[in-house]
DNA sequence: TCTCCATACTCAACAAATAAGTACACAAAA
DNA sequence: TTTTGTGTACTTATTTGTTGAGTATGGAGA
């Protein structure tokens, strides 16, 4: 058995989520990606980059590739989602994200995938909805023991004013996904 | 002549903060950092990402540094800030961070070194909230142009909510900063 | 004909980040 | 007394991330 988990899967599994209707080449994964509409407006991918992911994402088994000649263009590398991929992609898919951070690309990156998908969206907001109230009474807990108008205190303001607005949106994102896309 | 600019200065410029009340060792430089108030509440750095950053600063002409014998402890390397180094710190301790996503870190670690500086934290605060606001109107009107509850629409929101949070923060911030100390 | 753009991917180089290592001093525990 | 742990102070190797630029070809338009 090779070392099965070796770092934390992130965003790139993302890129998944192109594979699911059939399977897909770089080139145009990143035509759609640099569309500034859908999933273009909160992941920026330069191309060399992209093609850097998706050889990552080989690697660890999540896709497969395969050279297909297209006379007289350039040969494509056409990728295909493997079942270990798909079950990665899915588990990625439905699952919050663990740090305020990644709320800003990662979740809406999620959300981008489950539209249409009936009811997954709902839940997913709902699920993250509950890891900010946890977020938030955390930096709440911590912010009670600085001093009021310390650095400190300023510090987890911040981040309680953030946690806040992001549970604002999720109930803006639950209104526009009310059941159907 | 050497090329003057080469790549565009970040939070690293916080570290000179350290160094303008006297000579400082990385070690030292550390060691406050890592203590889970103050400034480290914010930034976090390895050991060995710090000493990276030192050379670099020192690459970049802005501090010097001398070995100093600690017999019988191992010899520190001491930094001192150039007159260049000063200038540079000033212009980036005044200067609003130029996106959102610096806000939290550097704007934050500015706000840290200009306690006490009488004044400069409220106009820097200022200026911060102009730009704060030029973000929110410019992402209003992308918002605007988007078909409400589209994909797009919904990535703006998240957007405005967050600057709107900001701006609300700043004013916190101006009110725990009113004139001194 | 000459330039430009689209197709499709590759590569080298640089920058950032991490874990781990070094080497000695001192103090406490076994 | 031997060992273990902790503090001081910096270094290094390795991996990972990111960028710009390059390659090679076909076809459209000036």
């Amino acid at each position: 058995m090779s070392p099965m988990v070796r770092r934390p899967p992130g965003i790139e599994l993302a890129l998944l989520g192109f594979l699911r209707a059939g399977p897909q080449h770089g080139y145009q994964i990143h035509q759609i990606l640099s569309s500034h509409d859908g999933l273009g407006l909160v992941w920026h991918l330069k191309q060399s980059q992209l093609y850097a992911l998706l050889t990552k994402l080989e690697k660890d088994g999540y896709i497969t590739s395969v050279l297909q000649n297209q006379e007289p263009y350039p040969p494509r590398r056409v990728f295909t989602l493997t079942s270990s991929g798909s079950k990665a992609y899915l588990g990625w898919l439905t699952s919050p994200v663990a740090l305020p951070r990644l709320v800003r690309q990662e979740f809406l990156a999620k959300l981008y995938f489950l539209r249409g998908e009936n009811g997954s969206a709902e839940l997913l907001i709902t699920r993250q909805r509950e890891i900010c109230q946890r977020w938030l009474d955390d930096f709440k807990r911590q912010a009670a023991q600085c001093a009021r108008g310390s650095y400190g205190w300023l510090t987890f303001q911040y981040r309680i004013g953030h946690i806040e607005s992001i549970i604002a949106w999720l109930e803006i994102c639950r209104q526009n996904f009310p059941e159907s896309r």
